[in-house]
DNA sequence: TTGTAAGCGTTATCAC
DNA sequence: GTGATAACGCTTACAA
């Protein structure tokens, strides 16, 4: 009953040949490697020496297709090149290996028209689960995992008052403490280089958190200029020189993200500027190169690697039917360094 | 015909019901998606507008075990943590995407024996075709692959003696070019950290650039101090501690990759040595760090988004027929910055 | 150009 | 505890 593949390649053993082998029936080859506990002693130790004479190994298609479960689980993310998502994600996989599951990966360039499209398509190759990051999205679609019963889990945010399953941090909350800070350093004329505000909620809900910290000392939320711009290197650096250009330049630039940061600090230094002692800078995500800047980056701590661990485990439960945990908010601490001092005197 | 999904789920169509909906046979409607060309212009309309108004999306799963083919392709890397895998990797996957294709995303965490499991697993997962980092792995691998007549492409090395198909850069001649340099400074005592040779030939390959350099030069190959570790930051850090503690110590230390390099480099600061008046320091990968460390690194430029983009071409070509590019050098480019000078006199 | 029907390799429902 | 056998939803000869 062996089947070479069309290929051309070499015959696999099917269930059929395993039971031959064994002289059982596929259901018992089936029970023996799905749930040996049903099966006798000596049955089981029968096939399971067949199986591994034979070198059987299970066709997950055929699995998939009968069992209605791939233990596929996708992961839809902006993009790999963000160390803060790679880690998360290598977390994330790392916990599906251990437990048996496969990560299929989809990315959605930080848009949410491409987003959907990959939702759908990961959906269609039978993830049975999905990790999203952060909740801004159509309703449509989570009315469409609803309906489907897929569990999600959103993560890298935390808002108590959203119904989905989420692990992550309070982002306004998080920005607000580190904007206190810089507030409490005697700035008064901020700046910000956001990403595009939109379609990303955790750039936008940073943006209010600077606003919050505003509001509460006194200071006209409507003054903050803000640049929006894409999550580059360069594009912190030409953001950095818009703004130091103002008639009134800020004395502190709190950029979106750490890549922004370092853009910025790079053109400060460029310049000709001391950080922090003609401006000062600050990150969020707290990625390796935030310690390792010129100036060291003050910056937000995120806990990419245990939002990725946390998520897994929370599809796991779940997908097993498990009650999963309820939504967690991790800490996302303040990282002081270098580049956030006092206010220029004047 | 509709069918609720064992979970309580919400129907979803299939073949059977657009089938019935157009008024045509499962066939058809199968023809209609897969090679819409050999059915008449108005039955496909028909069935497209029938696919349409019901919603319909063909199940993966039994399309994979019918055509015997998932559409899916697998990569094996050491870690997403690693920038430059990262990188790689959303190249590699956006390639894929492009063409309808899912990425299946599995680690081996730089270790052979978890690499082979990851290799059977995805296999098992039934990727059509792998992406796999590095020549080394045992033969019998190959031959499993190969038996399977599963395509796979190796990247992030390039050796033309070798008979798998490839694309990457000779590590080892890249490697050597900047020990040329670094020779070329004048320096006689080097020393280099590396991550572990015996399971990573780019490893490897590098420390053998670097000995060939020296035997060019005429030094002893054996008088290069070696310290292999792993690829941290903190680990670079302690090795280069090391390494300067003994009793003679070097005049540049070569690290296997930016991540080590940038560890030696903020030990060396903080030991208050000058970088690189005191002792050189370079790199290999020229991931945005190196160009932003608090001395620029000199370092090796590696084409990783070319790396993923060329081997995403080559496996579906591989898998759509046409015959598969041939094995491709990539350039790996010397990128001098700050951290190498001459050595220093006496 | 279209339809019929035989798989694809499992799992799962029944009887026994 | 085990064995027949019917799904699972699609692709693909083969016929018409």
């Amino acid at each position: 009953m062996d089947k070479t593949d069309k290929t051309g390649g070499v015959p696999v053993p099917t269930v059929a040949d395993v039971a031959a082998a064994a002289g059982v029936s596929t259901a018992t080859v089936s029970r023996c490697l799905n749930s040996p506990g049903v099966v006798s002693e000596k049955t089981l130790k029968k096939v399971l020496e067949a199986v591994d004479r034979l070198g059987y190994a299970p066709n997950f298609s055929a699995r998939a297709l009968a069992s209605n479960r791939t233990n596929m689980i996708g992961a839809i993310i902006p993009t790999m090149e963000n160390a803060i998502f790679a880690r998360g994600l290598q977390a994330f996989q790392e916990e599906l290996q251990k437990n048996g599951r496969t990560l299929l990966v989809a990315s959605s360039s930080y848009r949410s028209d491409l987003e959907e499209e990959q939702i759908r398509a990961l959906t269609a190759r039978g993830a049975d689960a999905l990790l999203l990051i952060g909740y801004h999205r159509d309703s449509r679609l989570y009315e469409f995992l609803e309906k489907r019963r897929i569990p999600y889990v959103v993560a890298w945010a935390y808002d108590p008052a959203k119904p989905h399953l989420s692990v992550g941090f309070n982002n306004r909350a998080a920005m607000r403490q580190l904007a206190d800070e810089v507030i409490g350093k005697g700035h008064r004329k901020l700046a910000c280089i956001s990403a595009d505000t939109a379609e990303n909620d955790r750039a936008r809900e940073r943006v209010n958190g600077i606003r919050d910290a505003m509001e509460a000392a006194g200071l006209d939320p409507a003054s903050l200029d803000i640049i929006e711009t894409s999550y580059a290197i360069d594009a912190g650096d030409a953001a950095f020189r818009a703004l130091v250009g103002a008639k009134t330049p800020p004395t502190a630039v709190i950029c979106g993200n750490d890549v922004l940061a370092v853009g910025a600090l790079r053109a400060a230094l460029a310049l000709g500027m001391n950080v922090p002692e003609d401006v000062s800078i600050t990150g969020f995500d707290n990625i390796e190169l935030a310690g390792l800047a010129p100036v060291p980056l003050t910056t937000v701590h995120v806990p990419h690697r245990r939002m990725g661990q946390f998520a897994a485990q929370a599809l796991l439960a779940a997908l097993g039917g498990t009650p999963p945990p309820h939504s967690t908010e991790l800490p996302a601490e303040l990282c002081l360094r270098a580049t956030l001092a006092r206010a220029p005197a004047g």
